[in-house]
DNA sequence: GGCAGGATGGAAACCGGTGTCAATCATCTC
DNA sequence: GAGATGATTGACACCGGTTTCCATCCTGCC
C-alpha cells in the first residue's frame, strides 16, 4: 500500500566524489555557525522582522557560505503544510497539459515550491475520494483545477471543506475573484465570428465541444452573439456537437460538408476538430479555404501542423498558468483584484479566405 | 527566495461541514485505540514481521477503520527521503511528455509517491546546480530520466554522487542494467526499413532527428542496416539532418523533393518531421502514397491526425513509463535482470504504398 | 523447574524545522 | 540613575513519524 521499502538500486561506492563527503548542513550547523540559537536562524530564514540588520547580516553571511536550504519536509511538518502545488486536471489535449505544467512552473521559479501532476477522471467513483486523499495526504498547499475539472462544483466545495487554497481556471466566473481566472472564450468566440463575418461568409456553421465543457457553451455563445451583431444566425441544423477530438471533426466535418448548400465556413470549437474538418474537406475534393473556410480555437501545435495552417484564437495557456499559480503563492503581496482575465485573439493563417464567387 | 508566507486565501469559515470537524488520526491514535504503543503500529505500516498476527490483525482494523495514513512529510522526515518521484525531462514533444507521465503515474498507483515534473534545458549554465538542487532539497525517493536528459552522463554522475535513484530510458543500454530501460530504437528503424523495401521502393530517403539524440542515431542504424540486409544502401546525399519539430520536416521535405530524380519513400526520424513532410509534398503537388510514401515514428497522435493518416512505428512510451517507475519503487521484489526493452511496432495507415510505376 | 534465546512491546531520542513565551538588552523617560 | 518600554534572542516543547535499546513474555530444551 505504501511506501515502505527501501531503494533497491544503491548509488555506486566505488566512486567517490569530493562533495559526497560534505553532509548537508542543518539549521543547527548554520545557528552554530553563526553564533546563535536556531530559532534566529528561523527568523531569518521566514523573514522575521524582529532581527538586528546586523545579526541578520552575520547570518545569511553563514548561510550563503553553505548553500543551506531548509528542508522542505521538516518545515512543511512543522508548519502543518507541504510546499507542494498540486495539478489536477483531466484535460485530455497533451498540449493544453504541458503547455499549463510550463506556465505553472514559470509561475514557481526559485520559490521553492514543487509541482505535483494528478491526472483524475472526473466519472470515476472514486473521483472526489481520490483527490480528498492526494490533498489531505500531502497537505498540499495549494491546487490549480483547468477545466473541464475547474467547472466541477464537487470539487471547490471538497476542497473549501479540507481548507485547501486553489485556483479555478475556467471560461466564466464560477467563484470568488480570488479562486477564480478567467479564460474569456466568449471573446473568442466572438473574435472568430467577426473575422468570418468581414471575409463576407453567410452560410456558416458551428461545431461545438463536448456539452460537459463549460468552454464549448462560451465559445459558441460569443460566436452566436458577435454573428447576432451582424444581423446573422446560426440555425439549429448549422451547429453540431463534436467532442473536441480529430475524429469527431472529421465526422462533424463529413455531416455538414454533405449538406446542400454546404456552409463556406466553419467555426470549430478547437484545433483539433478544425483538423478533422480538413481532412473531411480533403476527403470531400474540397480546397481550403477556396471553397471552404475553417477556422480552429486554442492555437496548439496541430494548427500549424495541418495543411493549410489555421486560422485559429490563440489562448494564453502558459501565461495563464504562471498567473494562476502567482496568486496561489504570492499571496497577500498583491492587492486584492477583479477576477484576473486573460483575453485570447485571433491568429489569421492560411485555413480562412474570402467567401467563394 | 524560499516560501516564507501563509497563503493568500483562506477557506470559507461560513459553510462548516460534517467531515470538517474530525481530525486526521495520528500514529498516536491509532496507537491508542488499539492499545498498544506507536512503535508496533509503526511495525505495522513498515511491515515488519515481529508483530504477532493477532496484534497486526487488531492494528489494521483500526487503521481501516480511521482511514489512516501515515504523513509522507514525517515519514520521510524520519527516512531522511521524501516519497517523491522526480521526471527530470527536456524533450520538446507534448505527446512524449504527457504519455510518459501517464506511464509514470500508472507504475506509482496505489503506492503513496507521487510525481514531481521537473523540464529542464540542457544548455543551460545552471543545468546540473539546477537538478542537484531539486533532488537534493525535496530528498527524491528517485528520478525518471527520459531522452535525450538520460543521454546525459553528467547527469548519471552526479545522481550517483548524490546517491539518488535513478532510471535511464534511452535508446541504447549505457549504464548498468538496473539502471537502464532500452527503447529499442534501432528494431524500429529496421522495422522501417524492411516495410519499404517489402513495397519495392529503391530511391529511399531519411530524414534525421538532432544529433544530440541518441535516438537519432539509433532509428537511423537500424534503418540502415536492415536497408543493407536487402542488398540496399543510403546515399550520403539520401540523408538529412532535421530536428524532430514539424517544420524542419517541411524544410528537410522540400529538399528533398527538389530533387532529380526525386525519392519514391522517405523514412522521418518522428511524426512530426513526416508531417512536416507531407506537407512539403502537398506544396509540390504530389499525392501521399501515390507519389510518394513517408513513413514516420512513434506513432503519437499527430500521426492519425494529418491526411493521410501516417505508416509510423509504434513505441510504447507509456508503458515504458509505468515500468520504469516499478523498477524505482518495486525494488528487490523483482529479481535482478537483464536490461528492461521494450520493443516497438510497425503501424502500417495509409502513407505508405507501393513504389510508383 | 530453570534457563537460553527468539518474539514482542515500549520509553526515549531523533529527523530538521517552527511556535510559545520568557529572558535579556538597549533605549527612553522622568 | 531607576524603572519602563519595546526590540531581540533563546530555551523548550512539538509536528508525526522512525530508530535504538532495553524489558518482558513466551517457548523449547535439558
Amino acid at each position: 500500500m505504501s511506501p515502505s521499502k527501501t531503494p533497491s538500486s544503491t548509488p555506486d561506492e566505488n566512486e567517490t566524489s569530493v562533495e559526497g563527503g560534505r553532509r548537508r548542513a542543518t539549521i543547527n550547523d548554520i545557528a552554530r555557525l553563526a553564533g546563535v540559537s536556531k530559532k534566529t536562524v528561523s527568523r531569518v530564514i521566514n523573514q522575521s522582522p524582529f532581527v538586528r540588520d546586523e545579526t541578520r547580516e552575520r547570518i545569511e553571511a553563514v548561510i550563503a557560505e553553505w548553500g543551506y536550504a531548509p528542508d522542505p519536509q521538516a518545515r512543511g511538518l512543522a508548519f502543518r503544510r507541504s510546499f507542494l502545488i498540486g495539478m489536477i486536471y483531466d484535460n485530455p489535449n497533451p498540449q493544453y497539459v504541458v503547455n499549463m505544467q510550463l506556465g505553472l512552473l514559470d509561475g514557481m521559479r526559485g520559490s521553492g515550491f514543487e509541482l505535483v501532476v494528478h491526472p483524475c477522471n472526473r466519472s470515476s467513483p472514486t473521483f472526489l475520494t481520490d483527490i480528498r486523499a492526494f490533498v489531505e495526504r500531502q497537505k498540499l498547499y495549494g491546487v490549480v483545477l483547468p477545466p473541464s475539472v475547474s467547472e466541477d462544483e464537487r470539487v471547490a466545495k471538497l476542497l473549501n471543506e479540507i481548507g485547501c487554497a486553489y485556483i479555478r481556471i475556467a471560461s466564466v466566473e464560477l467563484d470568488k475573484p480570488e479562486h477564480m481566472i478567467v479564460g474569456h472564450d466568449r471573446m473568442g468566440g466572438a473574435q472568430a465570428a467577426r473575422h468570418i463575418v468581414e471575409l463576407g461568409h453567410k452560410r456558416i456553421a458551428f461545431i461545438s465541444g463536448p456539452e460537459s465543457f463549460r468552454s464549448s457553451h462560451e465559445r459558441r455563445g460569443g460566436f452566436e452573439d458577435a454573428l447576432a451583431e451582424a444581423g446573422l444566425a446560426l440555425a439549429p441544423e448549422d451547429i453540431v456537437q463534436g467532442a473536441y477530438t480529430f475524429e469527431s471533426g472529421v465526422a462533424c466535418g463529413d455531416l455538414l460538408l454533405s449538406r446542400t448548400p454546404r456552409p463556406t465556413a466553419i467555426f470549430c470549437g478547437n484545433d483539433e476538430m478544425a483538423a478533422g474538418v480538413l481532412q473531411s474537406a480533403r476527403k470531400a475534393g474540397l480546397s481550403v479555404p477556396q471553397d471552404l473556410t475553417v477556422v480552429g480555437f486554442d492555437d496548439f501545435q496541430i494548427a500549424q501542423a495541418v495543411w493549410p495552417p489555421l486560422t485559429t484564437i490563440h489562448t494564453p495557456t502558459r501565461e495563464i498558468g504562471r498567473i494562476a499559480v502567482e496568486k496561489l503563492i504570492g499571496g497577500e503581496r498583491r492587492e486584492p483584484r477583479d477576477v484576473t482575465k486573460m483575453e485570447p485573439n485571433l491568429v489569421i493563417r492560411e485555413s480562412s479566405g474570402p467567401v467563394p464567387a
